[in-house]
DNA sequence: CGCGTATAGATCTCTATTCTCCATTTGCTT
DNA sequence: AAGCAAATGGAGAATAGAGATCTATACGCG
């Protein structure tokens, strides 16, 4: 019943963690697992996926991890379905027009029925491009100034401490 | 990877059927089955669900059939879809940050983070919003109007034809 | 009564998602 | 050069949901 997974989410969370880290540190995936008490296999595969799609960079090695490939405003929402879930559709036309009875047995279909896009098809759409313009407008730069707005300085502060000194453990 | 499923596009395309039948015609699901070549014990399914939506309404019996229960203007795509899919959400939230290690230990949870909505749900809110309205534009008249449109009325006149034999034949 | 509807519910098969485990590769640090 | 800690990639388990089927029942009409 939910459209988008549970991907997107960890990705978007994870993401405004990776936005304007102190000098010096950087973020793991093990980190970000265990900030978040989410499991660290299944997040791997989703970073693997941002890195794929540009959004994020990766560095190898020991003291490796990964940062924001690009500014935080220009990585939209949307950015991030793409690249997690590989696109995004409302609905899957199957053409039901095409098994119409009428038509089916005819070697060749009349002209009309297989050319141009189903009316509903074209209706959902239009609502499936509502969802991306207004996904597209959602950027990790908002987010984060949404989030600083709501919560308390104190503990945001604690969050960055607590990856800086994660990440001078190692 | 498609958010809504098949038993809304039956839906929406059987529905265009029972709009402004002949006098004594009445469709039953087999018809629309055989009619689509679509299975009719899936479709039988899909129809139970829009019946107790209070969109269509069935006449029991061996005579019996569906009809649309309001005129088609008053029936919109997301009526369907609620319907159909019993409501529908882009996203879920899983309170992510619930699980963050900084607090998951305090026996009482700062208030910043339990009270009001997540601000990547309220976005994916504002996106499911924009589907909402988009389809509560569409309904079944509208949705005749372009189908009216775009098919020659030859083949629109063979379509109730085909309805009106069935009906005839029983 | 008998036929042909809708209706309800159980069940089955697929498929995608979510998640885990393990092996491999890479590159930094000492 | 050695070793470690990170990303990477593939195989697969567990679960849930979609799609579809089948059977049984209730009902109305002729």
């Amino acid at each position: 019943m939910a459209a988008l997974g549970k991907g997107v989410e960890y990705a978007l969370h994870c993401m405004t963690y990776l936005i304007d880290p102190p000098d010096g540190v950087v973020v793991t995936v093990s980190h970000l697992a265990e900030f978040q008490g989410v499991s660290e296999s299944y997040l791997a595969k989703v970073f693997t996926k941002l890195s794929k799609a540009g959004l994020i960079r990766s560095s190898i090695g020991a003291k490796g991890g990964y940062e924001l490939a690009r500014p935080a405003e220009k990585i939209s929402f949307w950015d991030v379905v793409v690249a997690v879930e590989g696109g995004w559709r409302l609905f899957e036309c199957r053409d039901v027009r095409h098994g119409c009875v009428l038509f089916k047995d005819q070697n060749e279909k009349p002209n009309w029925l297989i050319s141009g896009t189903c009316e509903i098809h074209k209706a959902m759409l239009e609502a499936e491009k509502q969802v991306k313009v207004s996904l597209q407008e959602k950027n990790l730069a908002w987010l984060a100034q949404q989030v600083d707005r709501k919560i308390p300085k104190a503990a945001q502060t604690k969050c960055v401490q607590w990856f800086s000194d994660k990440a001078s453990e190692r």
